[in-house]
RNA sequence: GGGCAGGUGGCGGAGUGGUCAAUCGCACCAGACUGUAAAUCUGGCGACCUUCGGUCUUCGGUGGUUCGAAUCCAUCCCUGCCCA
């Protein structure tokens, strides 16, 4: 912990330059990128989501950046389990560790810690689901406050996933997930020290409205159409995205092209109003804000000055 | 010039005498969030008051009717469609 055990981590909302700005940071430390970012950890789903360009690739070591197919089911618990792994790697080769992602979950799992649990057991899950489909709900709700009282009285029953999650856990376990989240937390080896770029929320929203645009220009539709020729539909997880259930409503005649461009760039902003949701209230967070710099190097700089300093 | 329809909160659009500051949708704001998280969900949204609650100004303009009007009447302005 302490000295040579500090991780960079950089946070912001879709569109903030994150990217970018970890690119410079880059040139300023021996280092390498870890994504917290729950899409761009996908092969295939290049423009959507806003994936670091291989040149930028090439340049600095990225994980956790196109390694998965689409069809592969992912989380931010492992996550968080092989960033840790990947962090000391780094370590190891005497570089700093730079964490960039807008996944506030994924990011957590990484410096705070996700409990040791299970991971998710399709089976389960689905059964669960054809339960509450055929209006169980309430019977779940009861069986969960049977078992763990403190999770069942805790859990907004409007959220039917973390009911199955809880039972899931208990199922697999045989102990209530809020003993859990008490009991095993994973311990953090690493002094993280992070960021957060921001800009005034009409700036923001433009710069997002700037960016759907682009990426449609940049043939997002033709992504799309790939994936599909590839038999993958919007079922799939990885793509219940932002840009590309707009997308794939548009190719099958849902909504117009118009309105695949709205909702786009509406679900775009509303996607990053949640982030900064998230995001606001991790007190440790230093932001940036965005205006006060000419470009993205001297964010870099900035943020170096600050990291260098810190500890 | 004539006929018809209509002008409601940022937008769309309900409401047709009291229970209307005004259903609802969108936009927007705020929040939640421990293994699907770019997901999933909650609240707010005329102004003012610290809250329960209360006060004030609103439904194109003006003037009426009425105990009471977004809702009825008159008139004026504006918009759309149709006939000239």
């Amino acid at each position: 912990m302490r000295q040579g055990r500090k991780v960079l981590v950089l946070v912001g909302p879709t569109a903030s330059g994150k990217t970018t700005v970890a690119i410079e940071l880059a040139k300023l430390l021996p280092s390498e990128i870890i994504s917290a970012d729950s899409r761009q950890i996908y092969q295939l789903l290049d423009i959507g989501t806003a994936k670091p360009a291989r040149t930028q690739r090439q340049e600095v070591p990225h994980h956790f950046v196109d390694e998965l197919p689409p069809e592969r089911d992912f989380s931010a618990g492992e996550f968080g389990e092989r960033a840790t792994q990947v962090i000391e790697e780094i370590f190891a080769r005497a570089r700093t560790p730079i964490v960039v992602g807008g996944s506030g979950l994924y990011v957590q799992a990484l410096i705070d810690g996700i409990f040791e649990g299970p991971s998710a057991d399709r089976e389960f899950r689905a059964a669960l689901e054809r339960r509450i489909v055929a209006g169980e709900l309430p019977h779940l709700i009861e069986e969960l406050r049977a078992v763990d009282p403190d999770s069942a009285a805790r859990i907004d029953p409007t959220k039917p996933r973390r009911i199955i999650r809880a039972l899931e856990v208990y199922h697999l376990t045989g102990k209530p997930i809020s003993q859990l989240h008490r009991e095993a937390q994973r311990a953090i080896t690493f002094a993280p020290v992070l960021f957060g770029l921001t800009w005034e929320r009409q700036t923001l929203y433009d710069r997002i409205d700037k960016r759907c645009e682009e990426m449609l220009r940049a043939g997002l539709i033709e992504e799309v159409e790939a994936l599909e020729q590839r038999g993958y539909t919007p079922r799939l997880n990885a793509l219940n995205t932002v840009g590309y259930a707009e997308v794939f409503a548009y190719r099958r005649g849902e909504i117009s092209y118009d309105e695949m461009v709205r909702l786009f760039k509406q679900n775009s902003r509303r996607y990053a109003k949640r982030q900064l949701t998230w995001f606001r209230r991790d007190r440790r967070i230093r932001w940036i804000q965005m205006e006060e710099y000419e470009n993205a190097a001297q964010v870099a700089a900035a943020i170096h000055r600050l990291f260098v300093a810190d500890g």
